[in-house]
DNA sequence: AGGTACCGTGGGAGCGCTCCCACAAGTGAT
DNA sequence: ATCACTTGTGGGAGCGCTCCCACGGTACCT
């Protein structure tokens, strides 16, 4: 049955060449249709549209990449078990970002996960075939050497979250300096004389600026600035517990409480409610990242909001500008690799 | 600048015509030994190898996928918004399964959200190019136009949870009919003697499954097989509510209810508490998937539990196949497409 | 000795595109 | 009229593979 017309047999779909037979042009000009080129005149265009809606013609992806040298894919990596991935909202805003700025380009999107030594050989293969186009990368730690790599197979790259001052690879982070000075400049406007700051690891540069941000705030309100009020953390329950601890050890007059991070905050909760002081009557306490864990803390903890899906939607766009610019030849110096967006505190109960 | 030998310039990768040279042999050895082929001496196969290795060569995906009509990917398709995606751990654990299988292959996964109706138009469009070589379809809805989409373009598909008896795609399945035997059975070997069941929705094909083995388990027994004692729900808290009250106005001597869901059976607790029934003492209630939920009700809810993660991994051995099967020519019938894994009965405090 | 079978191997053809050069036809300055 | 561009178009070349046919060599039958 089935005899097999210019449709082809079931099967086999239309080709370039065949939608140019159909529609009476060449092989090139249909290919100048279908990307969109300008130098088509309207009556060839519209032939061409009519033939590819009567074949069904769908371009051949596979053909299109080895011609053009690209893939028309971005991945997406985590460089964390998937558990955190599913555990932590930071990762499904971000990925409702990410897919969100690509919706309508038609860049795919591939999630990769990157947390076991085996998933990271995976990876490294993955890359060195260069099947994507570019890279997203996401909540990177300081020694990972992932960026490196993307930079010596000259894969374009954006990274959330700069490892320092001097990022080579471009970035987008939320402004942590700002968010910082944010939480202080709340705390101080409550009324608070005493401000203590638990930080973050010290080897991420996020937590650096949160502490110059700490700084600068007390300093500008003409408050006191003592180290013994700085105490490192490490962004774990545990250890913003111990960092407390030690806080009121130091100085148990202090009446606030910076936390570089939700999770730091409550470890800090439970130290002050050991210690027997209340929150926020005795000690106010604010924390960084608004995750469900401030919400629903007791009292409820405020805390510095990051927008995530902006972050992602604006990682997502600069990536594609690379892809695009280093398409033709030379890449050309990009102006504004690195972007800062801004924080918003949330205000609730604990402050 | 920069002259080019066979290692070309910066960029250039090594291709098999390069490897050929350096091993002195033809290029279609040189394809044979990449992809396995057993017929290739001992000695060449090793040349090869050295001169894989001294170039780094790796294959070019796009010109394999061209040459070979095959694209080495397989698709995770989510028919629901990322939101639920994260909410439920389900998903994750699916996706744990699907990795494990995948891992020692050079399979790629892609995950795709078709929630909205934007999503759906876009995954149409990107199984138009078949872009895949198979796909995976978890948590298909009874009137879900997909798996006639995919039939109609031959891609081969593997679904979680048949739409009838009658389902034509390759499924992977947990044992409703096995798991609401479990449930009642445990149910009676605790002397209940009057087990109400408040079922999914009817359209769902497991649903009916689950009522089938919670009658047969009662016949089985030599209990009462009352239909005033099932009343649909549609697995949701409300709707369980809704069905425990007309269940207890019905038959107000019903001793243990089976729930065909956790969800369905945190609403019947409910009406069971505004009814002032205790549970377990004055009724037994069993739900089923095992879910946060379960372990977190007070009291923690006996429940059936699926297999999720090892249904992920079935799923995708099926696929992959059905992939290989249909490779060289006509796919010859499948055996065992349609796959049942066992449920397992946890019990806690409220029965 | 010839025939037949199977290795292991080389390399042509072709997958469906994009890129780019060539060219005809039109436009305007000289 | 000539020259120089510009615009729209056709089609060759080539991307890096896989597939498959052809070929020489060895082994084992008659």
């Amino acid at each position: 049955m089935a005899g097999h017309g210019a449709r082809g047999r079931s099967g086999g779909r239309p080709t370039l060449e065949e939608v140019a037979a159909r529609a009476g042009v060449g092989r090139g000009t249909v290919s100048r249709v279908i990307n969109g080129s300008p130098r088509v005149s309207d009556a060839t265009r519209a032939a061409v549209e009519a033939a590819v809606a009567e074949l069904g013609y769908v371009p051949n992806t596979a053909a299109r990449a080895l011609a053009a040298n690209r893939t028309d894919a971005i991945a997406l990596v985590v460089p964390e078990p998937e558990t955190r991935f599913f555990a932590e909202p930071y990762f499904s805003d971000m990925l409702r970002g990410v897919g969100a700025a690509l919706s309508d380009t038609r860049m795919q999107l591939l999630l990769i996960f990157a947390g076991s030594d085996r998933e990271r050989q995976r990876l490294a293969e993955y890359l060195a075939a260069h099947r994507v186009d570019g890279v997203l990368l996401v909540s990177v730690h300081a020694d990972d050497p992932l960026p490196d790599m993307l930079s010596q197979l000259e894969i374009p790259a954006v990274i959330s979250g700069p490892r320092s001052a001097a990022e080579t690879l471009a970035s987008v982070d939320s402004d942590n300096y700002g968010g910082a000075r944010q939480a202080v400049e709340h705390l101080i406007g409550r009324g608070r004389r005493t401000v203590a700051h638990i930080t973050g690891r010290l080897d991420v540069y996020g937590a650096q600026r949160r502490i110059d941000g700490y700084r600068d705030a007390l300093r500008d309100a003409g408050h006191e600035v003592d180290d013994l009020l700085v105490e490192p953390g490490d962004f774990s329950e545990d250890g913003g517990r111990r960092a407390m601890a030690a806080l009121l050890e130091r100085r148990p007059d202090l009446d606030a409480v910076f936390a570089a991070s939700d999770v730091t905050a409550a470890g800090a909760r439970h130290a002050l409610r050991d210690a027997g002081r209340r929150i926020p009557d005795d000690v106010a306490l604010v924390g960084y990242d608004d995750s469900a864990i401030a919400r629903h803390m007791d009292p409820p903890l405020t805390s510095v909001r990051q927008p995530i899906e902006e972050m992602g939607r604006a990682m997502t766009d600069l990536l594609l500008a690379e892809v695009a610019d280093r398409r033709p030849s030379v890449s050309r110096e990009l102006e504004r690799r690195q972007m800062v967006l801004a924080t918003e505190l949330v205000a609730r109960a604990s402050s």
